[in-house]
DNA sequence: TTCCAGGGATATA
DNA sequence: TATATCCATGGA
């Protein structure tokens, strides 16, 4: 993908293999909000502001490298939609979300929103999150930082649930300690199966949650979080349903490396289509 | 009022 | 290993 960093953002060359709505609004984030077409995103302490131009976007922020690894600017995606196009459905999505990008996101920081999101709705996730950090992250003046895990950590379980995070409050508490007490470089070394192995045994962290994590924080592709949407896809346009597990299966040995890439063209087609979502912008 | 949300922990067999 | 039940909360 042509693009080019200058000291306060990216410069980004209109393509179809990026549009942050599609890339926004694909459920992997969610410290992230709209205003008049505009989008602002938050990850850790740092801050894009993405705006579309004549040619193309601009991404502003005072960290274009950080930014360019975290949209995956240097991924071809052209030759990952060829691979996982394998039939209509696939086709459709795949036209339908083109310009998504899976989000190199903070590894902790995935682990901690990812523990939230657990049978919840992404409105309620955001709003917890959100609360978080206004107030337990660093005030950076416009914005305030997601909190360190140390932060995290220090508060019991009671502050978690008096910001609506309801039964997963000691499960926010207990991963950050436990996070806090892990090399998370070491971990991010591992092969994806021992990383999710690890990852299974934080509390508040099942199979879907993890792969979540290995995705968006670990930029593993080998991975297919099965939820609520995929297995209506699944069920739809795939087969008998025989449980996610199963599911899982399916779709890891039909896509392998690119799993999880076909996963969110899916979702987002799926969610879009099926939803009282609105998408906007597209 | 009931159902659902990007499910997981726990008990049980 | 596989299945059943319980779990806080808020919006539809």
């Amino acid at each position: 993908m042509n693009y080019t960093t200058e000291k306060n953002g990216i410069q980004i060359e209109q393509t179809a293999d990026f549009n942050p709505t599609h890339t926004l609004n694909c459920g992997q984030l969610f410290r992230y909000f709209e205003n008049n077409g505009n989008y602002t995103v938050l990850s850790k302490d740092r801050k894009a502001e993405i705006g579309k131009t004549d040619g193309g976007y601009f991404i502003a922020t005072d960290d274009p490298s950080y930014f360019v690894r975290y949209f995956d600017l240097d991924r071809d995606y052209g030759a990952i939609k060829a691979k996982v196009v394998d039939n209509d459905v696939m086709a459709r999505a795949v036209d339908f979300g083109g310009g998504i990008r899976i989000l190199r996101q903070d590894f902790a920081e995935a682990v901690i929103e990812f523990i939230i999101s657990a049978n919840n709705n992404i409105p309620r996730i955001k709003g917890i999150i959100n609360k978080m950090c206004v107030s337990l992250g660093e005030n950076m003046g416009d914005y305030y930082a997601f909190p360190t895990l140390t932060k995290i950590a220090s508060k019991p379980a009671s502050f978690y649930s008096e910001m609506g995070a309801g039964y997963r409050d000691s499960y926010i508490v207990d991963t950050a300690k436990k996070l806090l007490d892990t090399d998370i470089d070491e971990l991010l070394g591992l092969p994806t199966d021992e990383l999710q192995r690890k990852l299974l045994s934080f509390k508040g962290v099942g199979p879907k949650v993890a792969d979540c994590i290995l995705l968006f924080g670990a930029g593993r592709g080998d991975v297919f979080p099965v939820d609520t949407w995929m297995e209506k896809v699944y069920a739809d346009y795939y087969g008998e349903l025989t449980g996610n597990k199963e599911i899982r299966r399916f779709f890891l040995n039909r896509y392998g490396e690119y799993s999880g890439y076909a996963q969110q063209y899916l979702f987002y087609y799926k969610r879009v289509l099926e939803s009282n979502f609105k998408d906007k912008n597209v």
